[in-house]
DNA sequence: GCATATCATAACCTGTACTAATTCTGTCAA
DNA sequence: TTGACAGAATTAGTACAGGTTATGATATGC
């Protein structure tokens, strides 16, 4: 009694009143005291093994909870809009792995509205989205904002021009967004403020269609000069600058207000952004 | 929360801070607050299965910790010499078993030593031992005193006799127990003051032995009449009383000082010999 | 933006579980 | 037996974990 108090850290008083507390609530005696030194009686036996199986099983647990923060505090989750480029998030990949070699990054590329929803239901801590949206529990930060260029076939009449001007394009064959994309309404308005009307031709819901259909030279399209630039070193593309001033498309990082970053998330948007992740936690 | 607080009987604010409490504990939160309603976190549920677990484990403990109770509650056990007799021990057992339905008896059957070592051990409650010793652990209880009598075959020449004087077996072939025996101490001091000198042929630690050995013809001996019982119905033995003041052999109950009986013990005490319960209590 | 539901926080209170001091009990040796 | 000793039980006092009530903060839906 007095040995298995001392190695609790009690008293043996305490261990004594303990031992009785226990025998009290189960109503049964767990020690025979009648000899000395103390045995356990059969109910001691049982409880004793009962004590040592839920000791086992919180160790497990204690375990298996370490392994999940490690986890958890080490890997950052972001979700992005496909056009962001997987030339460019690989480079931002790399660039993470070495300045922190013991965080992960996890990608994963979906639409718009998956992004949101993604960030809004805490599977990923940092989203990537075009023309980024603030709500009640989405806070944006802007990233950058990419020059929009004129997209066409390498045989297109206009792609030996320096610069193209908003008249140029009235009437021409246009490959263009679905009309639910930020990005479609922007390029709408670009025009209709200059009083130009193009031919669409067709409408896509993602960057990779509609620069298939312009390199087949269905027509000609507005897109971000990055997300073109592989087609262009391949010559399947031309791009051509816009006058000014040029259309642009503000990309930007949205993250849940209040919720906190881990490290891992922390040190992604300081490498995004730096001094992003002070701005981060002024926007909440 | 509100409603889990409810199921545990406190309120909501007692529910709220104990989560927190055990957030701050183990260093992971345990609920995503910032939806409502409240959703578990990957730690959050990994700690409710740890505890669904350890309820299981609980509740299994519980039911086996009962079966326990029930059972040490509800049988008595009893060691006791050979020589009571295994039909007195059937007799007494019918009758516990037809009183008591509830209540299990077991008896095991073993020499002298082990029966006091039972009962010190606590692996048996009660104790049927001749010549019964009280000690500083153990307690004695007279039960009764059995008439001994001259035990021979049914061919020898005191078959006849209706009572049988010391003096009648000066030199006799006579078959006793053990040195180490009470029973041999009292038999050999009956004889002694009564100036009487036995021929000892041989010796035995048990009665059944001794029976043998007399039915055989080779010699005669002291023996308790119940346990003779059997033979002479079946004509193998004669037993003739001895001269008065005749030889008794006393049995008593012994058991553990300071250990209290359970139901089943206090009812078999009180079986063997009524007041007996209240009468061990006082000899504690 | 307001109403409602729900969770967090603050201030306070009580019973549990501890310590220190003392008494009781079992063991062992003379 | 008896006395000495070791170790457990008991007692009295106290700190604090964990409860309560009251109030403040925050999300959700109209």
């Amino acid at each position: 009694m007095s040995k298995g108090a001392k190695l609790c850290g009690v008293t043996q008083s305490a261990a004594s009143q303990h031992v009785q507390e226990v025998e009290r609530r189960l109503g049964a005696p767990l020690l025979d005291r009648a000899k000395r030194p103390l045995e356990l009686t059969p109910a001691g036996k049982l409880y004793a093994d009962f004590c040592r199986d839920v000791m086992r099983q919180e160790d497990e647990f204690q375990l298996a909870l370490e392994r999940l923060k490690q986890e958890v505090e080490s890997t950052v989750h972001v979700a992005s809009i496909y056009s962001v480029g997987l030339s460019e998030m690989s480079r931002l990949s790399e660039e993470f792995s070495a300045s922190h070699p013991t965080a992960r990054l996890e990608v994963e590329y979906m639409r718009p509205d998956k992004v949101y929803a993604a960030v809004s239901g805490g599977q990923a801590d940092l989203g990537l989205v075009s023309y980024p949206q603030s709500s009640r529990e989405i806070a944006a930060i802007p990233w950058r904002d990419e020059e929009m260029r004129l997209a066409m076939a390498p045989t297109h009449a206009l792609a030996g021009r320096q610069l193209v001007l908003a008249a140029d394009l009235a009437g021409i064959d246009f490959i263009g967004f679905d009309e639910d994309l930020s990005i479609r309404r922007e390029i709408d308005r670009f025009l209709r403020v200059r009083g130009v009307t193009v031919h669409m031709v067709m409408h896509f819901d993602n960057i990779q269609m509609i620069k298939e259909a312009v390199a087949l030279g269905s027509g000609v399209s507005i897109l971000p000069a990055r997300s073109m630039q592989a087609e262009i070193e391949r010559g399947r593309l031309v791009a051509v600058g816009l006058e000014a001033p040029g259309l642009v498309r503000p990309v930007g990082i949205v993250h849940r207000r209040r919720k906190k970053f881990n490290r891992a998330a922390q040190a992604f948007l300081e490498l995004l952004l730096p001094g992003g992740a002070e701005k981060a936690r002024l926007a909440g």
